[in-house]
DNA sequence: TTGTACGCGTTATCAA
DNA sequence: TTGATAACGCGTACAA
């Protein structure tokens, strides 16, 4: 089954000319003769040669391979994003090495190692360690060492003391758009759920999400606003919480779409009707269009998002200018969740 | 910001010792003083150094990395299973490289050239042509050409003329079990919607279904089977269609999740009420625990599924014996959706 | 316990 | 248009 690894040398050996000729065949070199070109080929076709992609890294010194870290591919959200950024990276001639670090710092590490030894060309950090107010000075250490070998992107996160490039959903504006759109619905009791406090993208919803309603002139209650965390239990939780309030807010919005199937789940369970209130959350991933009802939300832009990912780690590895940070703009899909019903 | 790339020979010169010493540090060789390794480890982290693993693969001759096929990373049925993966294999120090196919001949042709190109140690392969019954003599050819130099492994999959390991998923007893389940809440009339004829897996269990069916004594009708596809939109279009039946069956099973949460929504957008139906997907893909009604499904046993590809894989790799064939038994996870109701 | 010399499979430099 | 020859960074047989 294992045939022996042929070489350059053994096309070089068939076709009568040098290795040198074969190689620079293999790198579409301009100054071969039209005859000879060919005939390396069809012996190429017929070794069934194909290079060695390691001993190519070695010499030109590029690996032509991209490192991605992120929560958990399992959440749509992440994988919506990084299905993009695989397409677009491929269509470049990039290889995009996944990486899942479940929010662990020790497994970033881990990663982080790895994608240096592997000598990946750029990293996309997405989640965990970055998106803590707070940092650990350690993680930052860690980060500029990395950063003084390879180029590093930062998606909707950020850490103090590393400058890095980042691309970021616009967060802030997409709590705007739905405060707004729930306030043209008549609401004026609105609550907010899920996240962690300390964790950059739950606080600068969280603070958009006061500002915002201050401004409409509603009233901010902080026992409406439950951190709660991000998967569909968290979202539970808070629910449960919510409906022993009194009073209870009309609108809730979530920090995800996760915490708000937990949330709608909760009610069904404790047989409160959905209709009392208005959901809307946050993410726009699939299910939230099946769910029922189907759920208001803010889409990210996924496209653009992972273009400019893309884009970014492309003009970086090329030393093009890049800009340092490009936010991304949102989008407010409206279904049934957030419509006034009765 | 970026460094000269220093290499064991700066670190041998800065210990005063031979680039060999560096390397017996770097691969654990025993055969090193205990104070020569030390000097050697501090002067690796002083000078911040990384081997480089192209080199490494180079002269080991293994990469450690194994390549992953999949259909589409954004259907939880894949990443669920993908994420075990590259858990378990990371574990062992391998490196998975995923792949997004879109069920798109030439992309697989693409990846896997890029594989061998990249001298992956092993090929895991899901979906796509592995699928089809009727295999494409190209796409034979191609694999045994890859499988003359890479060990592959398919997942819930085969074609006909390639001869390789095979980790599947027990579809056959899934189906039976979701049979018997639907007969014992007093159903006789089921129906079978979504998948595509000449599919393997779709074609594995209608031929499982018609059988069992007829085997409890229960009528198979033709029309209450529709190939429709397998997803959101083709489970809409098949129950569009089987509502217009008459009579129409009372139970509804899904060849995936995917297509009954696209029959649930079809219900609802005709006012059909839900009730009137028992539904079963197949699958247990994460939303299918808070979609309303809470959806009966089939569990594949993902952690088994996993640690058996890796396993295989790894045994594969050390040329240890491997069953050339493992089935994975399902579970059928009981849920509202199909429960008698009124 | 350590070092020398070579090989891994390619690309790049330079000369022819 | 082609071919020697030297890198690239590491592992390993062999010698010391």
């Amino acid at each position: 089954m294992k045939k022996k690894n042929i070489t350059i040398y053994d096309i070089a050996k068939e076709a009568n000319v040098s290795p040198t000729t074969v190689s620079r065949v293999l790198t579409n070199n301009p100054l071969v003769k039209e005859s000879t070109r060919k005939l390396v080929l069809e012996k190429m076709k017929e070794m069934d040669f194909t290079p060695n992609e390691a001993a190519r890294s070695l010499t030109k010194k590029q690996t032509n391979m991209i490192g991605f870290i992120l929560p958990d591919i399992t959440n749509p959200f992440f994988s919506q994003t990084y299905i993009e950024v695989e397409r677009r990276a491929h269509e470049l001639g990039y290889t995009v090495l996944l990486r899942n670090s479940m929010n662990r710092s020790e497994m970033e590490s881990t990663h982080l190692r790895e994608f240096v030894q592997r000598r990946v060309e750029c990293i996309v950090f997405m989640g965990g360690r970055i998106n803590k107010v707070d940092s650990d000075p350690n993680e930052v250490e860690e980060m500029l060492e990395v950063m003084e070998r390879v180029p590093l992107i930062m998606v909707n996160g950020q850490m103090e003391g590393v400058e890095c490039h980042r691309i970021c959903t616009n967060e802030e504006d997409g709590i705007r758009k739905i405060v707004s759109h729930l306030i043209e619905q008549g609401h004026k009791h609105l609550s907010l759920i899920g996240g962690a406090e300390g964790i950059s993208t739950t606080d600068v919803k969280v603070k958009a999400f006061q500002e915002e309603i201050e401004k409409k002139g509603l009233e901010f209650r902080d026992e409406w606003q439950i951190y709660s965390g991000y998967d569909i239990e968290n979202g539970r939780h808070a629910m449960r919480e919510l409906l022993q309030k009194d009073p209870r807010p009309t609108a809730i919005i979530g920090i995800n779409d996760m915490v708000i199937y937990g949330a709608l789940k909760e009610c069904r369970e404790q047989n409160v009707p959905i209709d009392n209130f208005s959901f809307v959350g946050f993410d726009d991933i699939f299910p939230s269009d099946i769910v029922y009802p189907s759920l208001t939300t803010i889409n990210h832009n996924y496209e653009m998002l992972s273009t400019e990912i893309v884009h970014s780690v492309q003009n970086i590895i090329e030393r093009k200018p890049v800009e340092k940070e490009i936010l991304i703009d949102t989008r407010l899909v409206i279904r049934e969740s957030s419509l006034v019903k009765k």
